[in-house]
DNA sequence: GCTTCATATCTAATTTTGTCAATATTATTT
DNA sequence: AAATAATATTGACAAAATTAGATATGAAGC
């Protein structure tokens, strides 16, 4: 869903290797290829999922996408986790458990 | 991967009202089934999925089988979160970009 | 021991995701 | 304006995930 698409940016080996490549600051495509083991059209859908989570933010430039980590895109992931494993104060549930 | 691995909890609309519903405290299977719209084979099937990631830890109580959030797989995973998305300084990378 | 209740496992159908090859697009270079 | 370079898009297929029905297990109650 909608909240789940965030996380789906963690999801995949090759994803996690991408991210790991744009800790140390903006690559382009072709960079990211080089050092990954894909086609270039595979390297293109992950990025396209990427973006659309908000975890990497595209910018053009001349022929070339260059991509880098996204700070809000982090926040937003970030506080997004702490909401939906913060454990609430008993007493507000009904249940009989 | 296996890092991926905790994410997946978080990557399912099913799962995320899930964990929703633990955020308020140990619940059994039963109790959660009620409020999904959802087969009993489906349920069992992303409860193990929730527990093998982590965040989930199970506990037997006579017929019952009783869910709630685990306070270390919700620290791995935000650590996780942390590492993965830490922007390193720039200097270490021998890239020309 | 038989029945019932809660949950797990197995099997099969359907959907989604990851992958690559081929082609298209868009920008640069000659 | 033709050729090249970087990236995106499309189409096809295989692998993985989600789902439900049927069946199995295991504990509780009679």
């Amino acid at each position: 869903m909608e909240n789940a698409k965030v996380f789906i940016a963690f999801c995949d080996e090759n994803r996690l290797m991408i991210l790991e490549m744009l800790q140390s600051g903006e690559k382009c495509a072709c960079k990211i290829l080089e050092e990954m083991n894909i086609a270039q059209s595979t390297l293109s859908h992950h990025m396209t999922i990427l973006v659309d989570s908000g975890i990497v933010s595209a910018r053009k430039d001349g022929k070339w996408t260059r991509y880098s980590l996204s700070e809000e895109g982090i926040k937003y992931a970030k506080d997004l986790l702490n909401q939906l494993t913060t454990i609430k104060p008993e007493g507000d549930c009904k249940c009989k458990y």
